[in-house]
RNA sequence: CGGGGUGUAGCGCAGUUGGUAGCGCGCGUCGUUCGGGACGACGAGGUCGUGGGUUCGAGUCCCGCCACUCCGACCA
């Protein structure tokens, strides 16, 4: 269970080590299989923290969750022709419904071949709005504001842990409305809400920004994203939000009969945030040790560490635990979701369960472990606070609480502990974002000279570059060519100066970030 | 699909001129331990990727096949 070796860090080599904490990929002997994704219930209870708050912000921002068909008539995807160019290249295709024994295995029964060949979803643009075109007739039927749950299967020639798996678990959006406005409107309202979840809970900074025309959502009208620095000065998209324009709705006649008698093409949107978000989270705030969870999303949010010679002491150390554990729990109210099995009731106990591993506020009871072994472990997976609690510290009546963050210690008297628990929590979620934009801010250059602009690139944290840009994608494509740097996004509260086009040297007042990007 | 590399215990690996399969970690039982990754004893665990060939004898040599992996072209 517990490895002791090192931890190499950061966004490079992660991959490495948060395997052992969050997931493995070793289903089979079968690389297709290996670039789809196995989540252990550890990380998997951090991505229920996701699913938990920005379940919750969509809702409150007036959408309803629906479920469509994983299952897509290849004929759909064709309709809208940018849109099929964009993915018609990593679609898995369903092309039989049945097997039959043969030589004692099984092989694929040539007679069960489908007259129409099945793609299973890269996106849902698709069947979403054909369904959509059942669902609208009116301009009351407006606007439509729908979301879904769902896995999603792209065959990328070469996959990443997280950031780039063969299947992937996401939330997208899809919305209809009557005009252009509105669903502009609709575009920015949701990218907000992705900027406040990356920022305020997951405490990572995002810039808010426009694509360019190329790297722009495959059918759509533009497409909106927040950009994420890791600590290897990588960009890494975080999250997407289109204005879809009317393509989707002319091809799949999503049509209403406006206020004016007219029968009007509707204006789509549609967004998405993936399990991408856990590796932006790994990568952006991991160190050595290993994972750091910010309190809001942390799983379990306080270890609770007994420390016992003997089995008397045992026992009354595991009494002092859960008494403390019940206390720290009531002091939590409010702190981000509460994991799965994870009430504060619940939590108390949860030490005492075998293989228990969740909870808000967890007690170690497990005995066959040193307590060197236990603080490694809880440090590898991230927990923001650790208490140790003593034949020690019972006597003088306190405990020692670690911080995750920066390894700070402090003894705090054992009857202030649960009225100081959620203050710390907040201050370590506070700090992680406070880190991470300092050290976003650090990397950004503002570059006007090509030479400096790809001698910034070979540094070992490039960085984001805001340059001038004329907007061509010929000069985008040859920077991507000559320095691996693509263009991220046209930041919103960019000031508009006068330049010249790093590439190219026309005149334009256009600037955009250029980063190595994951 | 192009260019490398690797297949031996759950994981990581060793295996010499061909001679009955080894090490570390992990796992199980028992005991001693326990304040930053403990130790001892005993134990479980293997069609050496696969098919053929050479040989008295192949993990080892020869040929074929398969798989995985790294680097490039694709992307949330």
């Amino acid at each position: 269970m517990s490895s002791k070796k090192k931890i190499t860090t950061r966004a490079e080599d992660y991959s490495k080590w948060y395997l052992d904490v969050i997931e493995v990929a070793d289903l089979a002997e079968n690389a297709a299989v290996k670039g789809c994704m196995v989540i252990k219930p550890y990380g998997y209870a951090i991505w229920e923290n996701f699913q938990a708050v920005l379940d919750r912000m969509i809702k409150e921002t007036g959408h309803q969750n629906a479920y469509f068909p994983l299952l897509i008539p290849k004929s759909f995807l064709s309709r809208e022709a940018s849109h099929v160019e964009g993915f018609a290249k990593e679609c898995a295709v369903v092309t039989h419904y049945r097997l039959k024994a043969q030589d004692g295995g099984v092989v694929v029964d040539p007679e069960a071949k489908l007259t129409e060949e099945l793609i299973i979803r890269p996106t849902s643009e698709t069947i979403i709005y054909d369904t959509f075109s059942r669902w609208v007739s009116s301009w009351r039927d407006l606007p439509l504001l729908v979301n879904q749950w769902a896995n999603i299967v792209r065959w990328e020639m070469r996959t990443r842990p997280f950031l780039r798996t063969t299947e992937f678990l996401w939330q997208e959006g899809h919305t209809a409305h009557a005009t252009k406005e509105e669903a502009d409107a609709e575009v920015s309202k949701m990218l907000e809400v992705y900027r406040v979840f990356a920022e305020e809970y997951l405490a990572i900074p995002v810039i808010k920004g426009l694509k360019s025309e190329s790297e722009k959502f495959a059918g759509a009208l533009y497409t909106t994203t927040i950009e994420a620095m890791m600590q290897d000065g990588k960009a890494l998209q975080a999250g997407t939000s289109h204005n879809l324009g009317q393509h989707f709705a002319e091809v799949f006649e999503v049509k209403f009969a406006d206020q004016d008698g007219q029968l009007k093409y509707c204006w789509t949107t549609s967004w998405g945030v993936s399990t991408r978000m856990m590796g932006a989270l790994i990568m952006c705030h991991s160190d050595d040790k290993g994972l750091v969870l910010p309190p809001k999303i942390a799983p379990v949010k306080v270890v609770i560490v007994p420390i016992w010679k003997d089995e008397a002491k045992k026992a009354q150390m595991l009494e002092a635990a859960a008494k403390l554990a019940g206390e720290v729990s009531a002091g939590l109210a409010g702190v981000g979701p509460v994991s799965v099995g994870g009430g504060a009731g619940a939590a108390v106990t949860a030490g005492a369960a075998p293989g228990g591993l969740l909870g808000a506020v967890k007690v170690d009871t497990r005995d066959h472990l040193t307590v060197g072994e236990k603080f490694y472990e809880w440090e590898k997976k991230g927990v923001p606070l650790r208490i140790e609690l003593g034949e020690r510290e019972l006597e003088a009546g306190q405990v020692v609480v670690v911080r995750r963050d920066d390894g700070s210690k402090q003894n705090l008297p054992l009857d202030q502990v649960a009225g100081q628990v959620s203050g710390l929590l907040e201050a370590i979620q506070t700090a992680l974002f406070e880190k991470a934009r300092n050290f976003r801010e650090a990397n950004m250059h503002e570059i006007e000279d090509y030479t400096a602009f790809k001698k910034q690139l070979e540094a070992d944290v490039p960085g984001f570059i805001v340059s001038h840009w004329c907007g061509s994608a010929v000069c985008e494509e040859q920077i991507k060519e000559e320095t691996k740097a693509s263009t991220r996004c046209m930041p919103f509260d960019l000031e508009k100066t006068s330049g010249k086009c790093i590439k190219c040297g026309t005149e334009t007042d256009r600037r955009i970030i250029f980063a190595k990007a994951y």
